[in-house]
DNA sequence: CTGGACCTTCCAGTGCAGGGTAAGGTCAAG
DNA sequence: CTTGACCTTACCCTGCACTGGAAGGTCCAG
C-alpha cells in the first residue's frame, strides 16, 4: 500500500503520515525502488490506534510511548491503564478550573447585564471586567 | 515610569510589556532622550485591566478590541457584556466536550482495570483503548 | 511521448503568549 | 573612570499537531 492509500482508507492526509514517522509514530515497511513507501495492512491499525488515542486525548507523545512499548514487544495494557488513569486526573482538574472560571465570568456577566454607564471610572478601564 | 518599574509594580517582564507594545496592547506615554520608554501611571491600570481580562479567559486580540473601543473615546460596556457572553458560551461549550470526553475515558479506564491480558489482540494495538 | 496523478525531500508557517540570547547604549554610585 | 544595573533592537525558540508550497522524480494511460 502506498502512502496516499493509507491516507484514504484511514481518513487521513499524506502530510499527517509523513509528519507521523518524522515524529517516530509510523514506520512505512519498506521503500519502492523509486523510493516510495510501501506500508502494510497492519499499519491501518497502527492508525486507528492512533486515532482512538486522539480521540481519548492522549497527546502524540503518549501515544508513541504505547506504541514504543508494544514495538519492544511487551503488553501495553498496564501502560495504557496509567495513562487513562493520569488523563482522568487531567480533565478532572481542567473541568474544575474551567467551572471555576465559568463562575466567575458568569458574575462578572451578570454585573455588565445590569448597566450603570455613570459608574465607569477612566482610571479602570472598564468597571465590569 | 520606565519599563523595568512598571513590570514590577504590575507582576510582569518588560519582555511582556514589549510584546504587549508590539501587538499593539500598551504604548509608551514617550521615550527620554536615550531612548528609554516612559510610562504614565495610567499603563498599571491598563495593565491590570488586560490581566483581569486574561483571568476571565479572554485571549489578548479580545482585550485589545475593548481598549481600542475605549482608546477612540467609547465606552467598551456594552461590548465587554457581548465579549463575556460569547466567552460564557464558549466555556459552556468547553464543558461539556470535556465532561463527554471525560465519560469516554472513564469507561476505558474501567475496562482497563479489570484486566484480561489474554484477551489482547495484535490487530489491535491494545484493546483498552 | 505527453499529460496528469502520484510520489519524493526540504523549507516555512499556523495560533497563542510569550521566553532566550546577543550585542550594544545609558546612567548613577563609588 | 569603572562597575553594575538598566535599557535598546533584532532575531530565533518553545509546544502542539499539523498544513502549505516549491522543485523535482515516477508511473501509467492514451
Amino acid at each position: 500500500m502506498r502512502i496516499g492509500e493509507l491516507a484514504a482508507v484511514t481518513g487521513t492526509t499524506t502530510k499527517t503520515l509523513r509528519f507521523y514517522e518524522d515524529i517516530g509514530l509510523l514506520r512505512p515497511a519498506g521503500r519502492t525502488a523509486a523510493g516510495y513507501r510501501q506500508y502494510g495492512v497492519e499499519a491501518v491499525a497502527r492508525l486507528d490506534f492512533i486515532r482512538r488515542g486522539r480521540a481519548a486525548g492522549l497527546t502524540l507523545a503518549q501515544i508513541r510511548e504505547v506504541l514504543d512499548v508494544r514495538d519492544r514487544g511487551h503488553a501495553p495494557c498496564a501502560h495504557v491503564e496509567d495513562l487513562l488513569a493520569t488523563r482522568l486526573r487531567d480533565l478532572d482538574a481542567q473541568i474544575a478550573d474551567l467551572q471555576a472560571l465559568r463562575d466567575t465570568v458568569t458574575q462578572l456577566h451578570d454585573a455588565a447585564s445590569t448597566p450603570d454607564p455613570g459608574s465607569c471610572h477612566p482610571e479602570q478601564v472598564c468597571r465590569y471586567l
